[in-house]
DNA sequence: AAGATGACTAACT
DNA sequence: AAGTTAGCCATCT
């Protein structure tokens, strides 16, 4: 058929795809920044697409949205949003901790995350 | 069509 | 440490 150029979920946006799954791949208990996930999905130095693609993502896809957060390990809401305080609370439920308003990026890596699992937190 | 914006970041003051 | 600048580029006015 003339028809099948795309499947029935894109609009358009499939220059995101790559973003979300790298997003949909980060486990539970762990963060990664813009930066990282733009680099992981093939593009170094575009951040803010990754910002753009979370925003513009299918509900379908039911990403993992909140384990993203800015280079400085901070929640990229204004503080105090009704945004940032449910990103907040979702990550604390999967173990993540703030200091400070902050999460240690090195700690909560998900190159970690293979450690938490066959160690437990330290 | 051109300028402003933004779920960003690294480098520099 | 906190603010500014420059790079980035898809969207929105």
């Amino acid at each position: 058929m003339a028809g099948d150029l795309e499947t029935t979920d894109s609009g358009g946006e499939d220059r995101y795809v790559k973003v979300w799954d790298v997003i949909e791949g980060i486990p539970a208990g762990s963060v990664l920044n813009y930066g990282e996930v733009a680099r992981l999905a093939g593009f170094p130095g575009r951040a803010r697409m990754v910002g753009m693609a979370l925003g513009r993502a299918p509900k379908s896809r039911q990403l993992p949205w909140h384990r993203v957060v800015n280079a400085q390990g901070k929640i990229s809401f204004p503080e105090g949003s009704p945004k940032a305080k449910t990103q907040r609370r979702l990550l604390e439920a999967e173990g993540v901790e703030f200091v400070d308003d902050t999460i240690d990026l090195e700690r909560f890596s998900p190159q970690r995350a293979m450690d938490r699992e066959l160690w437990g937190p330290p």
